[in-house]
DNA sequence: CCACAGGACGGCT
DNA sequence: AGCCGTCCTGTG
């Protein structure tokens, strides 16, 4: 049964300004599909490292969960199909989680005028979208990605939410939400080595209980400075610099930040500074050259560097 | 068997 | 403030 098409135009403010942004949205069949959405890739979206728990299905859409829900996203020619789901959740949680209400044209028309390798970096990326993740999944989920690659972090997350989280099914499968701070708080080292982590166990344990016992609330970071929220991240165990940065970005709290990697640090020595540079250095030369931009810019550059392997030895 | 991976930590100087 | 060995696990 097919629900008449409504525009669905939703106010928000997001810093001082006020925007809006105005979609077609209607509702079949367990599917809301969402017309007038631009700047928007789902390989960019869901591949370019900022989420462990989407997967690509065989017709080019993913699957994955998020807010304790499952769905399957598609996007071609300006319309996204958000597959079991309502018109209603679209308005409560995925118009948010997808970052839909920030224009990503104006923002790359800003970016590209900085010079020529980041218009190279935003024409390949062109459908990067930070997601809202929400941040204690986030800060978990960058906590495990210390000196580790992509699939075994997909893998502990997966654990993690297969044990610790509620059974969704979908299509017949089977499906994990990411599980709670007291699930996690109420383990023990020992029975978190079940996925796998290895040295991150603790960290992951320890952080759990003091997000439960209040030592840092994450509900707070929206509402101090970038520099602020990094610092009190940073009290965490297992995470430093890089993960407090990729926390911040990924989680939508702060977009003035440049999580430095060896691999961006490697890309941004090849593309801006011709030698070795410090990351020091580096961070202060993108906060002043990308401001409040950094973060974005970062994304698009990594991930053209990532999939031309510049930057690899 | 060994190197090392999309870092953080702790113990140095 | 910077440098460096070490840490789980998996892969080459």
């Amino acid at each position: 049964m097919k629900t008449a098409s409504s525009i669905l135009v939703i106010y928000y403010t997001r810093g001082k300004k006020m925007e809006y942004k105005s979609y077609k949205v209607s509702e079949e069949n367990n599917k809301v599909i969402i017309e007038n959405v631009r700047d928007f890739n789902a390989v960019h979206v869901f591949e370019c490292g900022q989420s462990f728990r989407w997967i690509r299905q065989e017709d080019g859409s993913y699957t994955g969960v998020a807010k304790d829900r499952v769905v399957n996203i598609r996007y071609a020619d300006g319309t996204l199909e958000i597959l079991n789901s309502t018109a209603q959740d679209f308005k409560d949680i995925w118009f948010d989680y997808l970052d839909l209400g920030r224009d990503y044209g104006e923002i790359k028309d800003k970016l590209a005028e900085k010079d020529e390798i980041l218009r190279r970096a935003i024409e390949f990326g062109y459908g990067i979208r930070l997601l809202r993740q929400d941040i204690w999944e986030t800060l978990i989920s960058f906590i495990i990605s210390a000196n580790n690659r992509i699939p075994r972090i997909m893998k502990t997350v997966g654990v993690l939410s297969r044990v610790y989280g509620k059974e969704i099914e979908f299509e017949g499968q089977s499906y994990y939400s990411f599980p709670s701070v007291d699930r996690l708080a109420n383990t023990t080292i020992d029975d978190l080595d079940v996925c796998k982590g290895g040295f991150r166990c603790k960290y992951i344990y320890h952080t759990a209980n003091m997000v439960r016992d209040g030592k840092v609330d994450l509900r707070k970071l929206n509402d101090v400075g970038t520099v602020s929220a990094r610092e009190e991240l940073m009290k965490f165990p297992g995470v430093g610099p890089k993960v407090a940065d990729c926390v911040l970005l990924f989680s939508g709290t702060k977009q003035d930040v440049f999580p430095t990697d060896v691999w961006v640090k490697r890309v941004m020595e090849e593309l801006y500074f011709k030698r070795e540079a410090s990351f020091k250095e580096i961070q202060e030369f993108v906060q002043d050259y990308f401001g409040e931009l950094a973060g974005i810019a970062q994304q698009y550059l990594f991930y053209y560097a990532r999939e031309n392997r510049i930057g690899a030895t």
